[in-house]
DNA sequence: TATTGTTATACTCTATAACTATA
DNA sequence: TATAGTTATAGAGTATAACAATA
């Protein structure tokens, strides 16, 4: 029963999951606020950044890791805010949601806005940052 | 007119950026999996950790960036579960939210499992990890 | 038979506004 | 008057189950 890691090691890892957590707190609160800034939910910014090409409804479910039914209710809301089209695929199954031109302009603008207005942006030197890129590419493999 | 940063900086920080917010994606989909796996939304999860001191109702509001509204039925639901019970303050205007014996049983298996399940902890040496909260703590400053 | 999208249902999270008890 | 918590209401995100159209 002797343990896989010390104790002072596991303290360790459990500290920097916690400044990755408020970082990653932070981070979200940042997009949420820019996505509510052009009159979005977060989950509207998120969609719109997947639809830099139409994409069947079915692949927006499974890239925000809902339900597909969840789905139908945010498209029509979308379409509502004029920022997509459903458009019927070669299989008449399918319906791929398309951007609008307004709906592209959303997109754009929240794609500049998130990369500027980021903490990332504002706090690191270009040496950190990429210190930064390589330890999160570790995390992202 | 000429731009405070280059394009390719911007480029740069940019697809930092990027990977930051998939790993923050990344992260809150890891707490959010362990908390369903005790049986909690992600936001009772989260308000769990912040009980670890019987706090006023109001005080989690601030800390959970919510309307103090929504505390009084996520306190409800917290108290169905049997994790938490409200303790009327010194000040009787002040219910404080109390871990039950249930509750602190959840809160530290909640904690353990975020600290041992974390990507973090898993892919980066004990090195990378502390260049790590190196960086995250000038995000955060 | 299997898949895509929809509908119905239910629960949770979120904000605003009006209310109560207390300070 | 001001603050803590509650209630009512409304919109949005989430899952499950049943369904129609299509493959």
């Amino acid at each position: 029963m002797s343990p896989r890691v010390s104790k002072a090691s596991l303290d360790e890892a459990q500290a920097t999951t916690r400044r990755l957590f408020q970082v990653a707190q932070r981070a979200r609160e940042d997009f949420d606020s820019i996505a509510e800034s052009l009159g979005l939910t977060p989950l509207q910014g998120r969609a719109l950044l997947m639809l830099e090409r139409p994409r069947p409804m079915r692949a927006l479910a499974t890239g925000l890791h809902c339900d597909a039914s969840n789905v139908t209710g945010l498209a029509d809301r979308l379409e509502r805010l004029g920022a997509i089209e459903r458009v019927t695929g070669h299989d008449r199954r399918v319906k791929l949601l398309s951007l609008t031109a307004e709906g592209e302009r959303l997109r754009d603008d929240l794609a500049a806005r998130v990369a500027v207005g980021s903490t990332v942006t504002a706090k690191l030197t270009r040496s950190e940052r990429q210190q930064l890129a390589t330890l999160l590419d570790k995390l992202l493999s």
